[in-house]
RNA sequence: GGGCCCGUGGCCUAGCCUGGAUAAGGCACUGGCCUUCUAAGCCAGUAAUCCCGGGUUCAAAUCCCGGCGGGCCCGCCA
């Protein structure tokens, strides 16, 4: 257990007794208030009895201070006690330890290949990546899908687009086509039913061409640190037949109108096959999260917000089939000044152009102060600091929350950023190099230490506060936080040249590294011994 | 028209789920701090009708209802 629940329970407990003394029948009221009133608080204020002076006095012992501030019952922990508690928890590495024991699988990004990633896209990706970190942390086993569409509308015009313009970008012939769908109909439809009739030298060649387009992506992903365990093709869910399957198991539901199949649900219908026969991306979707229900204990989606409706009915169609497991994460869009990110107003933003320029300013930045460094070292420096600061501030706005994007804030390397992170880190490292070896030190915390030292103490509590409500955002504000504490210890505790709390405060120093780089691991922002 | 999401200092955000003590950070702005472990830092200051109106409550940024503004969705597309 970690000592900041070990504190808490020690408290709740006492008040728990008293309150059977005092035959008070309410629910307590228990939580963290703002950390000037103590490191809990017991809220009276519902209760119908004030709770005597002299029972509060009891309450206290020499590790919890109870004190009555009207009606509220401010509860401080022995601040060398939990301090020296909280240092041996993490320096002996026993924060590392964790339950967990699930099994997750996260889908995400998912993109058609049919450009480079723009930043929205790569929203989805730093979302599920992020997440998907959190939750191994926590202890449990994750795999991470790319879900490939390489049947349907969209691909076969991608396709189609592909060889009738061989000399455009594939983006633009894409485009060409699918702006033109009525021209191409008839081809399109033939490439969907050689599909969906299982043509595997079609599929074959779909794939091939596919795959060229994928790695394009991917490349971008793999140098923010985004790997995948598995591509899935939309495709193998017509071959293995599970597609079929599905239509056969919803048979009682479904609902005929010229021949093809649908779903009634809340006035609307829900297509499963087509009046040609071919099935749709949600039948397809559906074979897919069957799939994840029984592999996995907790099969996870990464969104857009504006898949809330097909998700909607995808957990309506999939509890008729008695599967109930799905969870999601939405998110929503990344847009400009300008509005939506689009291609033909040319306010796109893609995520190659965005790393590109935060790697540059990087390496500026580090020309600037490190004059005498070697060139790789610059632009290795540069690569880490860039990528990093492109990751974290994406990641740390709350999912749900509409991102307006500019340069000015992307590239901003102050405050709540990559760099300052990465900053405080390599303060901290440039201690710890500077020294030998220390002995356990005495207990007598200064406040700017225990501040620092509550800090850590609360990290294991946000990583399952994150893992439970998939919100890495809470992460990302808790690393600024403790980076930020740190650089004010730094200020008012001089560590090396204090010998009298030399290793007391090495203690402090080691035990921040320790929780900071594994804070960053789990955002997936680059470790650097020096900045 | 219907459904979902967002609305907090000049700008960007946290807090809302689980209602409580002067609403917390960052950017920008103003002033200060490098002969002392990395100034991408630190300290101080200016700056908020928590979109509006009702309701519930001893107590509302937080819960409920109704508006307003912005976004997304409502296809035999994916």
């Amino acid at each position: 257990m970690n000592p900041r629940r070990f504190f808490e329970d020690l408290a709740k407990q006492k008040i728990e007794r008293l309150a059977k003394e005092l035959q008070i029948k309410d629910p307590l009221i228990i939580y963290k208030p703002n950390p000037k009133f103590g490191d809990l608080v017991w809220d009276t204020q519902k209760l119908k009895i004030d709770v005597p002076q002299e029972s509060v006095e009891k309450l206290c012992d020499e590790n919890i201070k109870f004190q009555k501030s009207g009606k509220f019952i401010n509860i401080t922990f022995n601040p060398e006690k939990y301090a020296r508690t909280v240092l041996d928890f993490i320096n002996s590495g026993d924060f590392k330890k964790n339950e967990g024991g699930l099994k997750y699988l996260i889908e995400h990004t998912s993109a058609n290949p049919t450009g480079p990633l723009h930043i929205g896209r790569a929203r989805n990706s730093i979302i599920g990546d992020t997440m998907a970190r959190i939750l191994r942390r926590l202890g449990n086993e994750v795999r991470v899908e790319y879900y490939m569409n390489d049947i349907g509308t969209q691909v076969e015009a991608l396709l189609i687009g592909m060889e009738i313009f061989p000399d455009l970008s594939y983006t633009e012939a894409y485009r060409r086509v699918y702006e033109n769908i009525e021209q191409y109909k008839s081809k399109i439809e033939e490439y969907m039913l050689r599909a969906e009739q299982g043509d595997i030298d079609f599929l074959k060649s779909t794939r091939t061409r596919l795959e060229m387009l994928l790695e394009d992506v991917l490349r971008d992903l793999y140098s923010l640190g985004i790997r995948f365990d598995g591509i899935v093709w939309e495709s193998d869910f017509i071959l293995n037949g599970d597609v079929k399957g599905v239509l056969e198991k919803l048979e009682p539901f479904l609902k005929d109108e010229n021949g093809a199949k649908y779903i009634e649900y809340n006035d609307d219908k829900i297509y499963l096959k087509r009046s040609n026969g071919t099935s749709l991306y949600f039948t397809r979707d559906i074979a897919y999260h069957i799939y994840k229900a029984k592999n996995f204990n907790v099969p996870i989606d990464v969104l857009g917000e504006d898949h809330k409706l097909h998700f909607q009915n995808l957990t309506y169609v999939l509890k008729l089939l008695g599967i109930e497991n799905i969870k999601v994460i939405f998110y929503s869009y990344v847009i400009t000044k300008e509005g939506k990110m689009s291609t033909r107003r040319g306010n796109v933003i893609y995520l190659r152009d965005l790393l590109e320029e935060s790697v540059q300013l990087a390496e500026d930045e580090v020309r600037k102060r490190h004059p005498d460094l070697d060139e790789n070292s610059i632009k290795d420096l540069a690569t880490r600091i860039g990528h990093s600061a492109v990751r974290y501030n994406i990641i740390r706005y709350s999912p749900e929350k509409p991102i307006t994007f500019t340069w000015e804030d992307a590239l901003n390397f102050e405050g709540e950023s990559a760099p300052f992170i990465m900053y405080s880190y390599a303060r901290s490292n440039s201690i710890l190099n500077k020294t030998e070896s220390f002995n356990k030190g005495d207990n007598k915390f200064v406040e700017r230490e225990i501040e620092l030292i509550k800090k850590m103490g609360d990290y294991t509590d946000i990583l399952e506060e994150a893992g439970r409500t998939y919100r890495p955002d809470r992460l990302a504000r808790y690393i600024y936080e403790l980076a930020s504490t740190f650089n004010q210890f730094y200020r008012d505790c001089p560590v090396l040249k204090d010998p009298e709390n030399r290793d007391r405060r090495l203690e402090i120093v080691k035990a921040f590294n320790m929780v900071l780089k594994d804070a960053m691991e789990t955002l997936g922002l680059e470790i650097t011994e020096k900045l």
